[in-house]
DNA sequence: TAGTGGTCTAGACCACCTA
DNA sequence: AGGTGGTCTAGACCACTAA
């Protein structure tokens, strides 16, 4: 019965309160390391949580906890009965970072300004309420921004709003804030869908985006709910010039 | 005191395993819904653990791990002597599956097929070097390949390998396996970054995906690390009929 | 049906951070 | 300086599922 003292060297900026020696962090490097240097290969069964804590000198919990998180990020896949094994094909999520238009502009040092294009009261068409879930005629509130970075196109924006599941929006103008803001502060979500593609631009938009009708644009769709109540649906166009990162 | 009967709904498909009544899911679930119907605003502080366990009546390593799991995802912000309070902007990423060509494409009930255009053993270039920070003159793999899904091309990759990270990949000849699934399959990694763009298919890539040159095409970019080792750099390229999505 | 992971409890110590 | 969250322990019961 071994004692690894195992450095909490971890990905993650380690948030203090951590008895290093045995900590699940530590636990997980260690892990971690063993996958790497292939003292345990993809597909393989790794020792029960009993066995591994008692090597490591720790509480089941403890490893669990670990063995959870790596399961979380997809390393190791887990089965009642079965056990733990390293993942043949490890890591199949990313983290994506949604981007809050103002913030986005300005975290690159650019001046933001966007501009309501319309805003129109309608009952949800048909797309919108199959794509929702709603009933016909449920009122909608449907948005169209330009949004700038140094006073270039930098989005374009069609959103529509389930005004019941968020009543307050019907009176704001969106003079000082914008949908995506507003949303974003007064709207909590739980849920979401995200869709991401290319397309070209059609005439009305490369106007807008201010550039070649057919070029690429970045398509950014998105869908929230909260608990089952739809909240909007949004679709952003980018010029090509947009790229979105996310490192993790 | 009160003791609230909170039903395990969750938008997880509960993984069994649970005691309903108590559990930290019922807990998240019943913090989920207080902020949905305005218990708690944006911002405000909410009881401490402690009182929580309390209310709940149950220990408060669960109302931990229930307000743990929300702070993952957003909906809350806790800090030490400060407490919980509801997120201001909840909710800023999003879990984004990472495909693997094959099962991307056999899920959409087509037929998978691939073949590799290049394969060079090269120096990494400049641009490569800077990317994956490393040394001048360090052993690269280039690989091009091309993705079929019944026989329509679905996606241009052009990769470069870090060879000492993945030495045995130097034998490989990517007859039955594509580059993707070997790397998926033996090379586990532990960080990634991803980029996602729009971008106008040059005269080659429009050749390959057999599409105009100069039609939009979705980027998806990948460099993963193994603890500070870089495995591999790709850049993807789809045609515009191309879509991503995620749910969660 | 037996073994493994999933979860909960009760108690404890500690690091951090704000009042 | 004290309260809050972060974490660990030891023990326990249970659900699932592979053998």
């Amino acid at each position: 019965m071994s004692r690894p003292v195992v450095p909490a060297k971890d990905g993650d900026p380690v948030p203090a309160g951590i008895r290093v020696p045995n900590s699940f962090r530590a636990i997980k490097a260690e892990i971690l390391k063993r996958i790497s240097e292939r003292v345990w290969l993809p597909g393989e069964l790794i020792p029960g949580e009993e066995d591994l804590a008692r090597e490591f000198g720790c509480a089941r919990v403890t490893v669990n906890r670990a063995l959870r998180e790596l399961a979380e990020i997809g390393l190791v896949e887990r089965k009642r009965r079965a056990g733990t094994r390293i993942a043949e094909h490890p890591l199949r999520e990313a983290r994506l970072e949604i981007p809050v238009v103002r913030s986005e502009v300005e975290a690159r040092g650019a001046q933001y300004r966007f501009s309501v294009l319309s805003r129109e009261r309608l009952e949800a068409p048909e797309g919108m309420r199959a794509r929702l879930d709603l009933p016909a005629g449920t009122p909608m509130l449907h948005v169209r921004c330009l949004h700038f970075a140094d006073n270039r196109p930098w989005q374009y924006e069609d959103r529509w709003i389930h005004v019941a599941a968020v009543p307050d929006i019907a009176e704001e103008p969106f003079e000082r804030m914008s949908p995506n803001e507003w949303l974003v502060k007064f709207a909590p979500f739980s849920e979401m869908e995200i869709g991401l593609s290319a397309a070209a631009a059609s005439r009305e938009e490369a106007t807008l985006l201010a550039i070649e009708p057919g070029a690429p644009v970045f398509v950014f769709e998105r869908t929230t709910w909260l608990i089952d109540q739809p909240i909007t649906h949004v679709r952003m166009l980018h010029p090509q010039s947009y790229r979105m990162v996310s490192r993790f």
